[in-house]
DNA sequence: AATAAAAACTGACTTTAATCATATTGTGAG
DNA sequence: CTCACAATATGATTAAAGTCAGTTTTTATT
């Protein structure tokens, strides 16, 4: 007996939002025998940089960053994934190691599709092939952007993107304008490549600007299409 | 008649350099029929961000920087290319505008070959296809380490970096010393992400230092070890 | 060879952000 | 509820790198 309530991905809310929204009933059966699905509390590792690729996971709820070790062990967030979002395909299509580690940001349910059955599916699903594919160019889109941006940009306006990318990864809360995750001000700054406290600050900053509000944990943002502006402007 | 001295891709030095090394003759002489070549002068633009790929480069001879616009108006340099590296794959593949513009950094030639050939090609050579994700998926990994480093390391660090990655793709002289490509101090920057000034003092740092020497408009790698050991570590 | 233009160098200064130190606030375990 | 620890905030200082201005060197052109 199986204690997961989730057995199968037909029922599964997050397919909708994911690669797999266009598989066929029996195909969702045939990746749903050989998944698993596991919970990992926040804090917890479900991958580790370095290590080789077992298969694919695909993020059922919850949220999850993608961080690599920087030279003096600093982290650098390098990516974030929620809900339907696969991870780990970089390293699968390139034969390779994962080049950084997985962390849940708060409890999540991460499914494990084995490298077999993740090959399987691929060669007989163009289709699904050539979405992952899109994936994988965009990200490296994305990727390119972020050197510039890092290399160009002033910390604040980095902190501004850093914020928008929280908002298009974990969307707002009911009041739409409090960003939907609890972030530390430390994950935050390894967010966008700076410290603790120069995050701190400059969120006083924008908050002073009235782009945010700092309530408790979370992070309101009072005017998005400034806040928007200074992302991409370089001063 | 044919102007171009090269128009068989079964002779093309480049080739072996390439992800064409292993297709058949006959699939390298479909490929010539429809592929054209160009010379680009020093300093041409051989397509520029923005635009929608029609086709599919691969540099035959020569060097060329792949470069991004920043917010106002600076470049960063995002990949170099030399010969056998195809270009503009990321936005074929992705069915998505170029993320960035490609300049000769000297007089270059480059194939071009067609969307419908290209597609053709992938769709009926799956290893070909295997090795372009290949590529498109290590480039996804240089990438996420460039922003780890960019967002971390000290400029000096990267200055050595991309004096390391100048000699990866171009290579020695004869004396297996000097790297072989005469790049601008501002295009240094650019690629290193920071400016012309800071780019000029660091190099004579690194000189002092002994690890490398300016002669003349090269530069001429003295004690690679410990260049790479800068590019590394943190400090 | 002379000239103009581009590129590189150099010094002075300013700004930005990191670092260090300390205080304050928040949080979870028992 | 209390205590200990983690996280955040904040001030002071330092260090790194950008900017600005002016000079020198290199390169290309006539």
């Amino acid at each position: 007996m199986n204690k997961e309530e989730h057995i199968n991905c037909t029922t599964c809310a997050a397919r909708f939002n994911s690669i797999f929204k266009e598989l066929k009933t029996d195909q969702l059966n045939q990746l749903a025998q050989h998944k698993t699905c596991k919970l990992y509390h926040k804090g917890a590792l479900i991958f580790n940089e370095d290590a080789y690729p077992r298969g694919l996971f695909c993020v059922q709820s919850g949220k999850v960053k993608l961080s690599q070790m920087g030279a003096d062990g600093k982290e650098q967030i390098v990516h974030l994934a929620h809900d339907g979002d696969i991870m780990g395909y970089r390293a699968l299509l390139g034969e390779d190691t994962y080049s950084c580690s997985a962390w849940a940001l708060e409890d999540s349910k991460v499914c494990f599709i084995p490298k077999v059955q993740f090959n399987e599916l691929i060669e007989n699903n163009s289709k699904l092939t050539l979405q992952i594919v899109h994936l994988l160019s965009n990200e490296l889109k994305e990727a390119e952007r972020k050197i510039t941006n890092t290399a160009q940009q002033p910390v604040k306006n980095r902190i501004a993107q850093a914020l928008l990318s929280l908002k298009a990864n974990y969307g707002m809360e009911a009041d739409n304008m409090t960003i939907n995750v609890r972030i530390k001000r430390e994950e935050l700054a390894n967010l966008a490549g700076t410290t603790r406290e120069t995050a701190t600050r400059l969120l006083y900053e924008l908050q002073e600007q009235k782009l945010i509000e700092l309530v408790g944990k979370k992070i309101k943002i009072m005017n998005e299409s400034i806040l928007f502006d200074l992302a991409q402007s370089a001063h």
